[in-house]
DNA sequence: CTTCGCCTTAACCAACTGGTTAAATAATGG
DNA sequence: CCATTATTTAACCAGTTGGTTAAGGCGAAG
């Protein structure tokens, strides 16, 4: 888990993102990380001089995490239907590495909404507008008025919720651990077909 | 927000829940409980021996609330249309009462999935073979291995992600809170077309 | 009137938690 | 070898938090 190599501030923030990640900010204990880096109460204060200022420093990575990728694929100078298959393949891998993120960065946006706008404050994360003249473009059941505002949510919410709420979905659909991971690698290949067949 | 006639049990577990949804077991505090329910710790402590037991209260009947509805609709003796129709309908509506409800529990499950099987032991909550024949029987298509659980993954994800992500979604897309909530009365339509569409 | 269930007041406690401090010890690099 | 940085130890502190206790008020029913 710990890479033993890396830095102590590099470990900290690894562990103390998994901590935080599971339990949130008033869930984790300074100490619980302490512990799991390896390391004492002073020295994680020596590093960070507060819960708060290691709470931030982590939130901040996860968002840029969850966003900069998303940013990063819908931004570009790329036709609708690949974008569309490079969103779907990079964020299912990419959350797949890192199950509890998604379940965080929510978790903690629904307590404290001002921290999304903190950091991205005017500066939009995606091109909403490029996005939505794409598909305008592809057809004329997009040129309403929220029409691309729905495929947008179809798509993060497709790719997204399955991770979310495994808790809650595996054991309703009588799947086990490692069944469910596999469910999950096939949903790549299904929802993109699903949402370039509407295309 | 609390209705001033109900019976002080009543009233603190309203209480209770709104203050659990939002800041989850570890972020809510029994003085703001009280506080809010217009009572002091005492009689809270009267009525519910410990943070533990009100916790659990709260969160078997947000359980119940969130699957039993889901169960009553997909359980039913009706064809898979309408069935879709209604699951989708319920589901929008219900949610956008309680808003926080479902990313309450997707966080609380995170941290202790048991919680889930504890209480829905091995009394499944909805009959998933059911829904699989129906399918099956819709076409072809939904007759490979894990066909059913795509398609009923899809219609959770659909429903449920864009309230649950809802201080994320909505500033990407630019939208305010009302523009958002229309969006989301939109989506019940949108949804049932896209499931719909695939039969 | 008195009993009983509901409710308040207010003080109190022990455990937990974030954070600090000081002194000592390694490790590192110039 | 020296100065700086990294790290430990261990005690300590103050504020918070869940929970308790005892005494009494109050309304309603018998």
């Amino acid at each position: 888990m710990a890479t033993i190599d890396a830095p102590t501030r590099d470990r900290i923030l690894t562990i103390a993102s998994e901590v935080f990640y599971q339990k949130g900010l008033s869930g984790a204990r300074m100490q619980e990380i302490a512990d799991q880096a390896g390391i004492n109460k002073a020295l994680l204060h020596y590093y960070f001089k507060s819960k708060e200022q290691l709470f931030d420093t982590v939130f901040q990575r996860a968002l840029g995490e969850f966003l900069g990728g998303i940013g990063r694929v819908l931004n570009g100078e790329v036709p609708l239907r690949a974008k569309i298959e490079q969103y779907v393949a990079y964020t299912t891998t990419a959350l797949a590495e890192t199950p509890a993120l998604a379940a965080f960065i929510v978790h903690e946006l629904q307590q404290h909404p001002e921290r999304l706008s903190e950091q991205f404050g005017s500066g939009q994360v995606i091109d909403f507008e490029q996005f939505r003249k794409q598909l305008a473009a592809a057809g004329p059941q997009f040129q309403t008025p929220n029409a691309a505002e729905h495929f947008f949510a179809n798509m993060v919410a497709l790719c997204v919720y399955p991770v979310l709420a495994a808790p809650l979905l595996a054991p309703l659909m009588h799947q086990a651990g490692p069944q469910y991971r596999r469910f999950l690698r096939e949903r790549a290949t299904q929802i993109t077909q699903l949402l370039l067949g509407q295309l």
